[in-house]
DNA sequence: CGTGTGTTTGACCAGATGGTCAAATATGAG
DNA sequence: CTCATATTTGACCATCTGGTCAAACACACG
């Protein structure tokens, strides 16, 4: 019986995520209001809410969202490629999603640090999942002696480290390098990290 | 004229910066109450500010009462040291800290993804400056053919992200690696890691 | 143009929250 | 023990916040 959102529907909708990413990101859940949402939105609170049943409901559906955006880079990992080619790529394809979309990385940094009270099961259950699939691919390269004997979890540790530093911690590495796009020394760095992690 | 401070107030004021640690970690500033900090330190919520001006007057003491203790370990890098040795042992000193004091890099990490409104000019500040001062460190050794050339702002960035990674995401690490303790597995990592990083 | 449906909002409410205050209670120096 | 001072708290207040509701408004379609 659901009606196809109207044209309307889909315009305010995707102005209430997009205000709900700008300021979720940059307080938090609980530390956001609607009225900043809705002034955002460039609407008013009850029409906010004509849209989103509640203040979580806005928040949860920019998660589940984003989810499948962020686990995208490492699904794409090839079991079938070069192995260090496709580990400097996925990479730096995690670091240019920190570049383009710091606010999205640091909704989730937001949510993981205080616990991730609603994305756990998630962690726990898809992204191990996945994480555990693509260890598996590495410990096949490893054992071929194709690529260096390194941990493979704390690997992806490294990366996902590394790349969302930039994007999280952005306006303390623009302290430290006030005169510098901090993204191209980091790429360039990333992959002779790699590099040197990596080279059996 | 200031008065030096009685037992009880020790107490009371230590118990209070302990309930507020544990608070403003786990929810932020905006995120937490009074009331929450104040049943974390076992007293009414008037006997709090009767010790701390306001919310903010307890947030700013807890940051700026910190904030040695988490530059202390970048200071002591010794620039007479060997050095692979003494990066080294830096990365160890700060993922110890991540380890046994993780809400105390959760609250920095609350506040610097949030932007920093209230330790910005620290950040430009003492921090930069000690930044600097150990990146000419690096730079000599490099210069000396010591250590191999990689940006010293970049090597530093990885050392903090790496290390505080483990406290910060902790849920995340977990929820991948439910059956061990990641710090085991992070403290070798991270050792390789540097060593192939940095031997020339 | 008129009518039914979808959209928007001003006014409002209940509960939470930061902070105050006067009164009660504990403490310790003489 | 006594009293001045330090400590503690119940009751309270103003403001903020998530959410509701009825009324107003816009719009498409006959």
């Amino acid at each position: 019986m659901a009606k196809s959102d109207t044209r309307i529907q889909k315009k305010n909708q995707a102005a209430i995520l997009g205000a709900g990413l700008e300021v979720f990101s940059q307080f938090g859940f609980r530390g956001s209001t609607l009225d900043q949402v809705a002034e955002a939105a460039g609407m008013s609170k009850p029409n906010l809410l004509y849209y989103f049943k509640s203040k979580e409901g806005i928040y949860t559906a920019l998660l589940s969202q984003l989810l499948n955006d962020w686990l995208e880079p490492l699904q794409a990992l090839d079991a079938e490629g070069d192995p260090i080619e496709q580990i400097i790529a996925y990479a730096r394809r995690k670091l240019a999603m920190s570049q383009h979309y710091p606010r999205e990385s640091r909704l989730f940094a937001n949510e993981i640090i205080q616990g991730a009270p609603r994305i756990g099961d998630v962690l726990r259950g898809e992204l191990k999942d996945l994480v555990d699939e693509k260890v598996a691919v590495i410990r096949r390269w490893q054992a071929a002696g194709r690529i260096a004997d390194v941990s493979p979890y704390h690997l992806i540790f490294t990366i996902w480290s590394l790349t969302q530093h930039y994007a999280d911690f952005d306006v303390q590495v623009r302290a430290i390098l006030p005169d510098e796009d901090p993204f191209e020394g980091a790429a360039l760095h990333l992959d002779r990290t790699l590099q040197a992690i990596l080279t059996p």
